[in-house]
RNA sequence: GGGUCUUUAGCUCAAUGGUAGAGCACACGCCUCUUAAGCGUUAGGUUGUGGGUUCGAGUCCCACAAGACCCA
């Protein structure tokens, strides 16, 4: 195992690099410095300076004067030249010994690689044509003792951090040496605010409800235990947001929603980590087909404006969300791609040879239609077909993206088949829905017919961002730990 | 849960069962110069953990740990 794991005191302590940079760290508190201070006023960023001087020929000098700071990256020539690099991106700091004061000259020695800094001096593009601020002065922001691993910049071939398992747990060395994950985690926090967009612009209103509850109803899946020590109880973290969105609409309002992390106790692989992020969202006075339209309005928008396309690369498929997706009969699919008709068939074998034979099939965004009942015991009877429901499922590259139901708004046909789940439940189906009467309360008050929608936002990113793993576009996966 | 593979220096990787190696990083020199700067000299290791086979194990065997991929 060649992780740098979170050492021990006494692995510390034989660290030999380590040790050199606090005998750096100690001479520079010895020259009066404090190596971690409060604050830093810069003028500009990176990027600013790239922009604003980009017309600066080489060897042209100004007599403007900047502050910038940063982490030093690179440096070459003993310290003449430092790489200093910020959020927007990389400056270069030129350091003419001749005309530094003798302070600065002294401390350039101390500092290294990984370590934060501020510096001031002018702008002036060097005889190579790098954009450089020729330092008048610098100041240590934040002493580090550990090694970087090597940094990847740019078009340079370098080798950055290859073993998986240090880019996942420390992830934040996997940001700062490696290109790709910074611009995945921006992209994520693009997709999501866009996605409040553009429900918000349809006055949706977002409304946040409990993880911790009672009972962990609103999906078939085993949930995390937990106890709450004043009110002396068990609590479950939610498995889904279902249940108290449609008591929201219960309450009056009629277009409600939830970005939050959900909590499922199972596997672990590329397409599940046991917390992930769900959208849900319920609106009164529509079905699954209004549903339809919408999920896939939001889904186009969304690629458009952050991948500016509707041709996307996964992998090395293509996957259009251009054309009308498809919308068709789960059974009518199994019918397609084995050619058995299983109309009369039960729900789980239905389930089953859907899961097993079709599923991974759906490349291009495919909606499935009209679930067995015995299956969704959340979602409203169709309206011509008996022994079904109105449901349908979104599938993008064989994976399951959205879910979504005229939801089930009768109280009495409700009750009875959470009742049915939970006597499954009391036999050992972890997974069953409980029965949650407050729920069935709310339904007698009455609900106004509902369309529901749920989307799984992680894997939504993956294929925006062409991540292989789940673990690529959270931040923090769950890992066993060492 | 089953199978296959991975784990060697701070990072990236080598090493037929026979002295533990390289590049980069680090340290020290040289060079008013660079951009993967360059040149030179050092130093750096309980080969994931624990057992076993062997005159001798990074290498073969067993168990364990973490991870990756495939399957149910």
């Amino acid at each position: 195992m060649t992780v740098q794991e979170p050492q021990t005191d006494a692995k510390q302590e034989s660290s030999r690099i380590r040790n050199q940079r606090l005998e750096k760290l100690a001479k520079i508190k010895e020259a009066g410095i404090d190596p971690y201070p409060y604050k830093f006023n810069r003028t500009h960023k990176a990027s600013d300076l790239q922009e604003k001087y980009k017309e600066l020929k080489p060897q042209e000098e100004t007599n403007d004067v900047v502050s910038i700071c940063g982490r030093v990256h690179n440096e070459r020539n003993d310290w003449m030249f430092i790489d200093l690099v910020d959020d927007s991106g990389k400056i270069q700091l030129y350091c003419d010994k001749k005309s530094l004061d003798p302070k600065i000259t002294n401390l350039l020695p101390l500092l290294d690689k990984g370590d934060f800094i501020g510096a001031s001096g002018t702008v002036k593009r060097t005889p190579r044509g790098e954009l450089s601020v020729k330092v008048q002065d610098i100041t240590v922001l934040c002493k580090s003792l550990l090694p970087l691993p090597e940094i990847i910049e740019g078009k340079k071939r370098r080798l950055g951090i290859q073993d998986i398992e240090v880019r996942y747990r420390q992830r934040y060395l996997d940001l700062i040496v490696n290109p790709i994950p910074k611009e995945t985690f921006k992209k994520r926090a693009q997709i999501i605010s866009e996605i409040r967009q553009f429900l918000n612009q349809k006055d949706y209103i977002e409304i946040d409800t409990p993880v911790l509850q009672i009972e962990a109803g609103g999906a078939e899946a085993r949930p995390f235990t937990t106890h709450h020590n004043a009110l002396s109880i068990d609590l479950y973290l939610r498995i889904a947001t279902e249940l108290h969105l449609k008591r929201l609409i219960v309450g009056g309002y009629e277009k409600v929603y939830e970005i939050g992390r959900v909590f499922r106790n199972e596997g672990i692989s590329t397409k599940h980590n046991p917390e992930f992020t769900s959208l849900e969202l319920y609106e009164a006075y529509t079905d699954y087909n209004d549903m339809m339209d919408l999920t896939e309005d939001l889904i186009k928008t969304i690629c458009q404006k952050i991948c500016e396309t509707l041709q996307m690369k996964y992998q090395e498929k293509i996957i259009d969300f251009e054309k009308p997706w498809r919308r068709i009969s789960m059974l009518d699919l199994i019918k397609e791609h084995t050619k058995k008709d299983l109309s009369s068939s039960t729900g789980e074998t239905i389930i089953t040879t859907f899961d097993n034979e079709v599923e991974s099939k759906l490349i291009q965004p495919t909606f499935v239609i009209d679930y067995p009942l015995e299956v969704s015991p959340l979602a409203k009877k169709h309206r011509k077909t008996k022994g079904l429901v109105e449901r349908f499922e979104l599938y993008i590259n064989g994976w399951e993206i959205a879910n979504a139901f005229s939801e089930l708004s009768d109280p009495l046909d409700q009750r009875q088949r959470l009742e049915e789940q939970s006597k499954k439940k009391a036999l050992g189906d972890h997974e069953a829905h409980p029965l949650d009467i407050d729920f069935i309360t709310a339904l007698e008050y009455g609900l106004p017919p509902t369309g529901g929608l749920g989307i799984g936002i992680d894997r939504l990113i993956m294929l925006l961002t062409n991540s292989a793993s789940i673990r690529d576009v959270i931040a923090f996966p769950t890992m066993k730990p060492l």
